[in-house]
DNA sequence: TTGAAAGCGCTAACAT
DNA sequence: ATGTTAGCGCTTTCAA
């Protein structure tokens, strides 16, 4: 046994003084050969290291897989487009990995839109499905009936509870609220408190928000128990903010501001205009107008959840699970990346362009 | 011209009136085809949208691609441990790449050992080389040699200045300055000093070093102009930087310290045992000792180059080279990942492990 | 200048 | 229960 040869179903035939047919079938338990035979196949494959050509099994598998991936328009916020260079990205190695990817675009506006993407995303039949649940009921609900035809899901940048998807690939919400906790201490001054907002909406929606607010308290429980806290939940306005921003400085003295959302910016845009003394901002994504306040020093601190990565990571997780037949972990939680004004440029250097050129997607838009 | 069929050689053989051999010629160039039917084919190719499939054209290739990874001995430090986590974990995929690779270890205490390495490597006559070339003048000539035996280098870790490597993998020297600028900008004390803390070896043979610095000045220049600064150049060893601390804390008020390599620990050590308040340590790597200074607080920030994420890049792009012909970009620049105490774990969590199974590598250490 | 045919390693249908 | 064989899409050799 040479360690540099490669060994074939051929070699493992003629060493066991049998046809390939038959070690085809023990390799596939396809039955319909006796014990006998099968033992002693199983052991030279297992002696010889015998690997299987994946090449040549696909070449005559020759099954085009396909996947869908449901996800916000891209032309809504610039987080979503990055989900969708991601998936452009990864389709260009789409022969690499085996399969195609169609993209299933809804209004992150609109549940109706979610749902009939759902609708004709069923309809097309896919090998596997990469969603984006941020309805938490019309998520649970497109998840439900994938389970019943056997469908396999991956869920990214949200999780839904109380589901088992082939795996969910996202960040540690908890971890996130600690880092912020962790680089609000650090920066901010310790005379002052912490405001936490959160967006009523995503509130509803989402529960990794909660968790976001959960690690946020338990570091500075732990590290700065002094520090004094507040919590507001507003909805998803300038106004809203405005409002209570400026409520919240008249009677207290804010030093740090973490925003559990995307919707950062409209602090960002409150602290620019009013331009208090001393407070610095924190928040989640880098989304149009955040990467601008960044820019403009008016936020501090973004955490960066790399949707680009995920739906990369998500793709390949379905290349790996249907071509290769190797089950991911339910889990893949990417490092919380922190992003501040020097290292924006390498995680994000290009702002939303319109992409004209689909006729390799299908959208449902 | 259905949109959604596949066509192969055979179609277009058929179409154009030719047999499949006339199509192979003009798809590859290999001459012996008049004028007329090879634009006749060239026409229909184009047509038709004719993409060749990889998985038959590797199968019948059946070249085994096999490239050599020259690193430092994973034994000596996490960060070389990371690399070769990398290098283990892409292996496990390495059929879906359709190459192998072999390891190469040399000291980092020693340039012979990574002189015999080339050596080596040069007599197994590789289709490519990895190389962390952390000796400039030993890396430049085993590039220089490769050149000669027109082998691929992609050099990851550490760039050599006037190489032209088929791509350089990792992060933006500069640019790790200005963030580390920022970060102690942001945390330390305003009336202190920052001190610049280089390590003399790695300041003579990684021309990056320099670069980090410029980066950290030019932050505080543009951002905080007032700031004052030092510069100390040491050498490797405890004494070496406590000597120095010391007489520099006699002397100046010291809020911010820039180690600018991974001996970072060295200066951390001397917080954690004479306790100077109000000083915060910034530097690099996720080093053993690093990493748990960073837990104890003494370090507060590192920036992390992700070998193992260079590694595994580096194998990808040369199977997207050497198998999809696919030429990379000169640089392929990470972005600066900041590490602080909480998104630790998700980026390193586990510390050196000695791996004993090393049947599937060549080691030649 | 062109065509025919073998074969890469494997699967699956069919034959025995 | 086991063997035989066609063919997946392509490259390459040899023949015409």
């Amino acid at each position: 046994m040479l360690k540099n040869k490669k060994y074939g179903i051929k070699d493992i035939a003629k060493i066991a003084n049998v046809s390939i047919g038959t070690i085809d079938r023990v390799l596939h338990n396809r039955g319909r050969v006796s014990d006998l035979t099968k033992q002693k196949v199983e052991e030279i494959i297992s002696r010889l290291n015998y690997k299987p050509n994946i090449m040549a099994r696909s070449l005559v598998i020759n099954k085009k897989y396909t996947i869908a991936l449901l996800t916000v328009d891209y032309n809504e916020e610039y987080y979503w487009h990055q989900v969708y260079e991601g998936a452009q990205n990864i389709m260009t190695k789409s022969d690499k990995l085996g399969l195609s990817v169609e993209v299933y675009l809804y209004s992150i506006k609109s549940k109706k839109s979610f749902e009939e993407c759902g609708r004709k995303i069923l309809k097309s039949k896919p090998d596997g499905i990469i969603m984006a649940p941020i309805f938490l009921n019309e998520g649970l609900s497109l998840y439900e009936r994938c389970r019943n035809l056997s469908i396999p899901v991956i869920m990214f940048d949200t999780n839904i509870p109380d589901t088992k998807p082939l795996t969910f690939i996202g960040t540690d919400s908890y971890q996130g609220g600690r880092v912020m906790a962790e680089l609000l201490t650090l920066s901010a001054d310790k005379n002052g408190k912490f405001a936490i907002l959160h967006f009523d909406l995503e509130l509803d929606n989402s529960p990794q928000i909660m968790e976001r607010q959960r690690g946020f308290i338990s570091y500075l429980n732990e590290k700065s128990p002094e520090r004094e806290y507040l919590v507001r939940v507003l909805n998803n306005s300038r106004h809203s903010y405005d409002r209570h921003l400026d409520e919240i400085l008249k009677k207290d003295k804010i030093s740090g501001i973490f925003v559990t959302t995307a919707t950062t910016y409209y602090a960002g845009f409150f602290l620019r205009e009013k331009n208090p003394k001393g407070i610095i901002l924190g928040g989640y994504d880098l989304v149009d107008n955040n990467i601008r306040l960044l820019r403009t020093g008016n936020i501090r601190f973004l955490i960066n959840q790399n949707p680009r990565r995920q739906v990369e990571q998500s793709v390949m997780t379905f290349s790996d699970f249907l071509i290769y037949k190797q089950t991911p972990n339910p889990k893949t939680l990417f490092p919380i990346e922190i992003i501040i004004r020097n290292n924006l440029p390498a995680h994000s250097n290009k702002l939303p362009i319109v992409n004209h050129h689909l006729d390799t997607i299908k959208s449902t838009t």
